[in-house]
DNA sequence: CACGTTTGTTAGTAAACCTTACGAACAAAC
DNA sequence: GTTTGTTCGTAAGGTTTACTAACAAACGTG
């Protein structure tokens, strides 16, 4: 059996990004879509809670053993499943054979096109743990040889597979469509580039793109139980990535999340590439509050504490531009995403507080306003997360 | 048939209000909820195209004419479906037999609670129309008292109703949760009051209880194409509605749109009612805007311009609040509700002017902000949307 | 060792939609 | 006036899906 193989899967989690009625594909339901949900709920149910039972899973998703035994012998011709043997407990009755997602009968790639310098990639299991990394330096590369580079560094990844490769997640910069072309990426010279389609020719593999931030939430989203998480993005741009009732916006114009040009508070700011003054991304991007760093220790005598009040302006000018963002979804989970020595003191307590001051408490009371655990890595894990999302409908 | 032997429907159109996972029904899909789901599309393909043949239907749905048949021939017996008799244009072929949705089988009651002094209350016909009104003074009932308005506004309604009712749908302020409990409505001393329940318990029909901002917003979304609608509805109070992805937003504490008391702008503002200074409530709500214009008018050799401009900087705090949250969920129509004669002009076009000016004039360029075209009926028109979703899973 | 419990399978049934086929009714062309 | 081709709605039969019922196997427990 070849990846391409596996079903696509009309509603366990396949419709990774929602896309405008005119795209979506015809609404009926016919029955055997009812059995592509039930089997990618099978999946789900063992790549959440683990090595299990027929009769477990079947008491987990309300469906009978019968249907149950089906599906999974199913899976298990496909490859996907396998047993592991009887449990070893000891309980009254016949002893149950163990089944569970065959974590080493596929690997993944992700790819992400989000770090100025350098275009990184990783071959992952189905767990999301990284068995092997690659990089190629970008160089300043832009248009169609930032896709050769690309194309390259794919090939590389797939030559280190060792198992077959269930499909590949790119995350990329600028704005992205549903079907995987960049609509627009200036820092890659990119317009509409079908990244997509031309990954997909080249390795006839699913191939999975979106833009970065929005496949980092994916990532975070997976280590919640919530269905709303805002993810804000920081690095040389600022993105952000939106899940709200458990589903991926993708935004009309397919530019969701791009809020590094939206003008923050109401007395000026400092000057942007745009243009205008006192764009969130002015404020906050990494190089500018590193550079502003920098030339504060060139001054003679500043201390830690002219260090701090550069970040806690950040941190409070990115809660500025949160709070109606926060206080309209009635957000949960915000998620900061960016170099830890930047934004993890300071500068998040800063947000915090305005975020809290700016919104109302009573109704707001449970929002959390966290760092991500996932560190660099946060693409390229999202990355795995799509492709597990679109080939397998887990999620 | 009674209206309550009327299926719920899973996909098409019933997951009004997304809910928490813990709250969500058992994911599994069986084939009876294929077909339920096959029955909505039916309805909604005859509501929003009218009249028209078992065949036409099909093409349109995707179904075969077979099964459209079986189907329609279950919505005749349920009295939902009529045949209203040949076709007249003559074309080649045996004449096609017009059905539609029976518009004259069913009414619905809606009822607006989200004015101050009064309770309002309609009859309507399933296009919408409103047939019969009714409305209770509230003065300034709280409690108890309040609900027992609301309970007298209700069967007064039923009682003016000629055919049978096939719902009650309600716009409340406050916070909704999605079982039709009103968490918290200071203005109307409710706390925890299961308002779906009781009001269900005293009619014996099917009851949907939802904010009013986020029921106002249902009536603009059918008006238009688009899954992505922002309604702003401004009254005595601030709120708003909010659709992403087609679907309705509530918020993990189901306090979506609840965005009146986020502070604007960074350089203080009017004293609000909470406690705090420059909310947005305290910028723009109708009742201070009112008392603003009224003061003006009482000082002497106060001309047009001044008016103007108190409306113009409304206006203004408005774009400054909604300008992260276009940009973040790339949003295509904001809709502003409420009266016209504060909102429809200067206000209007400053509000525009700001967010035009506050965001990224290449990703938000389809951008439309306009004043709602139904007036003083729009929670009522949403209330009569929601009843339509939740029973015929039509939108 | 008999008994109850749990697991996973077999067999048969009901529901849903499909394909195929057909009669009825019409317009257009001859 | 007849033939031809089209369209509509229905009927019959088949496939897929998941269900219920029943059962053998395998295990603790009293």
């Amino acid at each position: 059996m070849g990846a391409s193989d596996l079903l696509t899967v009309p509603f366990a989690g396949a419709p990774i990004f929602t896309r405008p009625r005119a795209l979506r594909p015809t609404n009926k339901v016919l029955p055997e879509h009812a059995r592509s949900h039930n089997r990618a709920l099978v999946l789900q149910t063992l790549y959440t809670a683990g090595a299990q039972s027929r009769a477990d899973v079947a008491r987990e998703t309300g469906l009978t053993r019968v249907t149950i035994s089906d599906l999974v012998s199913e899976l298990i011709a496909e490859g996907l499943v396998a047993e592991l043997g009887q449990r070893e407990d000891a309980r009254p009755g016949k002893p149950a054979t163990l089944i569970d997602i065959d974590r080493s009968a596929f690997q993944l790639v992700g790819v992400d096109l989000s770090e100025h310098e350098v275009f990184r990639g990783a071959v992952m299991n189905l767990d999301g743990r990284i068995v092997a990394r690659a990089e190629l330096a970008r160089d300043g590369a832009t248009g169609e040889a930032a896709f050769v580079l690309v194309d390259a560094l794919v090939t590389q990844l797939l030559a280190t597979a060792t198992i077959p490769v269930l499909g590949i997640g790119v995350g990329s910069p600028g704005i992205v469509d549903p079907l995987g072309v960049v609509r627009s990426a200036p820092n890659l010279g990119w317009s509409d580039l079908p990244l997509q389609a031309r990954l997909a020719a080249a390795t006839s593999l699913p191939v999975h793109v979106a833009n970065d931030a929005n496949v980092a939430v994916l990532a975070e989203h997976g280590a919640t139980d919530l269905d709303d998480v805002l993810l804000i993005k920081i690095g040389h741009g600022v993105g952000a990535g939106l899940i709200v009732g458990g589903r991926p916006v993708i935004g009309g114009g397919f530019a969701a999340g791009e809020i590094g040009h939206v003008v923050v508070g109401t007395d000026g700011g400092p000057r942007c590439a745009c243009g205008r003054d006192g764009c969130l991304e002015a404020w906050i991007s990494a190089p500018r509050l590193t550079a502003q760093l920098a030339e504060l220790d060139g001054t003679r005598g500043a201390g830690a504490s002219a260090h701090d009040e550069i970040l806690r302006e950040a941190g409070r000018r990115l809660g500025i531009v949160l709070a109606p963002v926060v206080g309209a979804l009635n957000l949960s989970e915000v998620v900061l995403s960016g170099p830890a020595e930047l934004l993890d003191g300071v500068f998040h307590e800063a947000a915090v507080d305005t975020l809290r001051k700016r919104t109302m408490a009573e109704i707001n009371r449970d929002l959390r306003l966290r760092m991500s655990e996932q560190a660099q890595d946060i693409v390229l894990r999202g990355a795995a997360v799509m492709v597990l999302s679109g080939q397998l409908g887990v999620s």
